[in-house]
DNA sequence: CTGAAAGCGCTAACAC
DNA sequence: GTGTTAGCGCTTTCAG
C-alpha cells in the first residue's frame, strides 16, 4: 500500500556515499565537502524526492525546533497574534503549534502537558488561567516560558514576561472622557478575562481618581461586568445620569464597544452627543465604523518581538532583530524592570467623541 | 545545567518492571496486567514526573497523530475555523498544526512542505492558493488531504472535498435584493480571494439572470472587484444609479459590508432605504450592527465535521460523529456528489433591508 | 574529506 | 503475564 517513504541510506545509496555525508550536505553542515559530492547528494535527494522525517532528527538532535504558544482563542486580536508570531517564528526556522485555552484552566494544563510531551523547546502563554504554582510544577526547569500580560506573576516561572499597559491607557482614556466633559464615567469590563480586565479595573480607578480631584464639578462612576450583567441593564446603567451631563464609557473592547453603540442607538440615544464610548483596539472595526471609535491601540507587534527575543536569547539563537520599530517608524523599547516588559498603549483619538 | 528527562527504562527501573511492562500500562493497551503492576508502574511515573516523548513513539510506531491545516490567514472566520477544527481532533487524540499562507501559493508551498516532513497522518486544506498539479507532486499518495472550498479540483488529488454553495447562496441574495425593489445591482467581490471570490460571482451572475427574467421593468447589474477599485470609485459605482431607484449590493463579506455601509452613511447615503447592503456571514458583526446586516450564514460546523469525518475514515479510526446536527438542532448533511461534498447556505433577512 | 557505528526513547514482536 | 531485543530514521563522534 503506503510507498515506504524514501530514507537518508537510499539517498547514499543512490548517491554512492555515506549516510553521514548525506547527513552532512543536507543539513549543510560546516565540514569540509566537495562540490562534487554535494552535487551528486543533492541530485539523489531531489530525484528521489527524499523528505527528512523531522521526527527522527528531532529525537537525535535532542532538539525539536518547536515552539507552543497557549492563547484563550483564535478570534480577534489573538488571531492576529498567532499569525504573527508564527510568522516570525518560521523565520527562525522553527515551529509553532497554536493551542486555544478558552480561558478554562483544565484545558489550558492538557494543553501544557501535550506541548511538553511533543518536547517543545520552549513556550508563549498569554494569559494563563492556571496558578502559578501549578504552572511551575507543569513546567519545571526544563523548558524556557514566556509569558504575556501576566502582571505579578513570581519572577521565577518563567524567564519574564511581557505585559501591555492597560492600566495607563485605561487611566488616559478616563482622562480623555472627562475632558470631553463627561459628568459620568462608566468601565464597561469582562470578567471571564480576568487578569486582563482587572488591570483595566485599575486604570479606570486611577483615572477617576485623578479627574474627580481636579473637577469642578461631582464626577459620578461605576464599574460595569458585561459578563454578568445583561443588555438591558448595561442600557440602563450608562443612561441613568444623563440629565447631569453626557456620559463616558470604556469599553473591554472595541468589539464591546461596538455592540453598545449598535444597542444605545436602536434605543435612540445620541452617540457620541450624549453617550461617548472609547474601546480597546483589537479590531479594525474601530477605524471603520461610523464613526470612527475612539480607542486604545495595541502594539502587539512589539509584544510578539520582545517576547521571541527574550526566548531564543535563551535558546541561545543569533539575534537579527535589529532596531525595534514597527511599521510606523515608532520605537517600543517598553519598559524594563526585573524580567517585565511593559509596553506603552496609545490613546487614538478620533472625531467620534471629538468636540462638538 | 538541564535535568536529564526521566524515560521509560528510569520508571521501569524504579517500578521493578522491563521496560514493555511500563510501555503497555501507560498505553493502556490490551494485553493482561496484573493490577499490581498497573500500579507500580503508574506510581513510580507520576512519582518520577515522567512525561512520555511523543518524538520516539511518533518515530517508533510510524504515526505521529498529527494533522495539518493550511488556512490563509487566523483572522475573523478562518480563526473560528480553525479553533473548531482544532478541538474536534483533539477528542480524537490528535494534534493539529495550524500554518496560515495568506493566500500565497509559495508560502502554501513551504508550509505543506514542512508539515510533510514533520510526517502528519493528513492533511487539510482551506482554499488552496497552488495549482492542483503542484498540490499533487507535493502531497503524493502518502498523506491523505482533504479540501474545502475547492471548486472544481480534480478528484485524484484529494481524498475529497467539502465546499459551501456560495454560488447558491449569492443567488438568492440577489433575488432578495430584487424582491426588496432595487432597480441596480452589484456584487462587490474581492479577487484576492480567488476561488471563493469567484463562485460568489457565479451565483451573482446566476441570480440577475433569473431576476432579470421576470421583471417588469429593466434591472442593471455589475460586478465590482473591492480589491482594485479605490473607496471612491466604489462609492461612485453603487450610487450611480440611484435615480432609477434603490440599489442593491452583494459585498464579499460581512465586514466588507459593514465598511461599504459606514462609507456609505459618512456621506449622507441612507442605509438601507437608498441602498441595500447583503455580507456573507463571517462575523458576529452583522447581528450587532445597527441596524442589523442581512446575510449568508455559513455553517462551518458542517464542513469542519465532514471534513473530519472523511479523514478518519481514511484513518480506520472510530466514528463517533453519530447525528450531524448543529447547535440549532439543524441537519446539515450536505449534498454528496462524488468525492465533494457541498454545504448549503441560509440567506438570514434582516429587518435592514426588509421592506419600508 | 568520508565512513562505520553508537545511540536518541519508544514500540512491537516474540520468546520465557 | 513479563522480559529481551531488534528496529524507527537521523545525528554525531571518531577513526581512517
Amino acid at each position: 500500500m503506503k510507498n515506504k517513504q524514501t530514507t537518508i541510506v537510499d539517498v547514499a545509496k543512490a548517491a554512492g556515499v555515506s549516510i553521514a555525508t548525506v547527513s552532512n550536505v543536507l543539513n549543510r553542515r560546516n565540514v569540509p565537502l566537495t562540490e562534487e559530492t554535494i552535487r551528486k547528494v543533492e541530485e539523489a535527494a531531489e530525484q528521489l524526492g527524499y523528505r527528512r522525517n523531522v521526527m527522527a532528527a528531532s529525537l537525535s538532535r535532542k532538539k525539536t525546533f518547536e515552539l507552543g504558544l497557549i492563547i484563550p482563542g483564535f478570534g480577534g486580536y489573538y488571531g492576529g497574534f498567532a499569525q504573527a508570531m508564527q510568522s516570525i517564528v518560521h523565520q527562525w526556522g522553527y515551529h509553532l503549534s497554536v493551542y486555544a485555552s478558552s480561558n478554562n484552566p483544565e484545558l489550558e494544563q492538557r494543553h501544557l502537558e501535550t506541548l511538553l510531551q511533543r518536547r517543545v523547546d520552549g513556550l508563549f502563554c498569554h494569559g494563563l488561567a492556571m496558578s502559578p504554582e501549578l504552572t511551575r510544577t507543569i513546567v519545571g526547569e526544563g523548558t524556557p516560558l514566556v509569558l504575556f500580560n501576566a502582571w505579578g506573576w513570581p519572577e521565577d516561572v518563567a524567564l519574564g514576561a511581557v505585559n501591555l499597559d492597560f492600566a495607563g491607557g485605561s487611566a488616559e482614556a478616563v482622562r480623555h472622557l472627562a475632558e470631553q466633559g463627561c459628568r459620568s464615567l462608566y468601565y464597561l469590563g469582562k470578567s471571564q478575562a480576568r487578569a486582563t480586565d482587572e488591570q483595566r479595573c485599575i486604570g479606570f480607578r486611577q483615572g477617576v481618581e485623578q479627574v474627580v480631584g481636579n473637577a469642578s464639578a461631582p464626577i459620578y462612576s461605576e464599574l460595569l461586568d458585561g459578563s454578568l450583567l445583561d443588555e438591558e441593564d448595561q442600557i440602563r446603567a450608562v443612561t441613568a445620569r444623563l440629565q447631569e451631563g453626557s456620559a463616558g464609557v470604556l469599553a473591554f473592547d472595541d468589539f464591546d464597544a461596538f455592540v453598545l453603540i449598535s444597542r444605545l442607538r436602536d434605543r435612540g440615544y445620541d452617540v457620541p452627543r450624549q453617550i461617548k464610548v472609547v474601546g480597546i483596539n483589537n479590531q479594525p472595526l474601530a477605524q471603520y465604523h461610523s464613526p470612527s471609535i475612539t480607542s486604545l491601540s495595541i502594539h502587539y507587534d512589539a509584544q510578539v518581538r520582545h517576547a521571541v527575543q527574550l526566548l531564543f536569547e535563551e535558546l541561545g539563537e543569533e539575534t537579527p532583530l535589529t532596531t525595534e520599530s514597527d511599521a510606523n517608524g515608532a520605537v517600543w523599547a517598553g519598559e524594563r524592570k526585573g524580567h517585565e516588559i511593559t509596553i506603552p498603549m496609545q490613546l487614538i483619538k478620533r472625531k467620534s467623541t471629538g468636540n462638538p
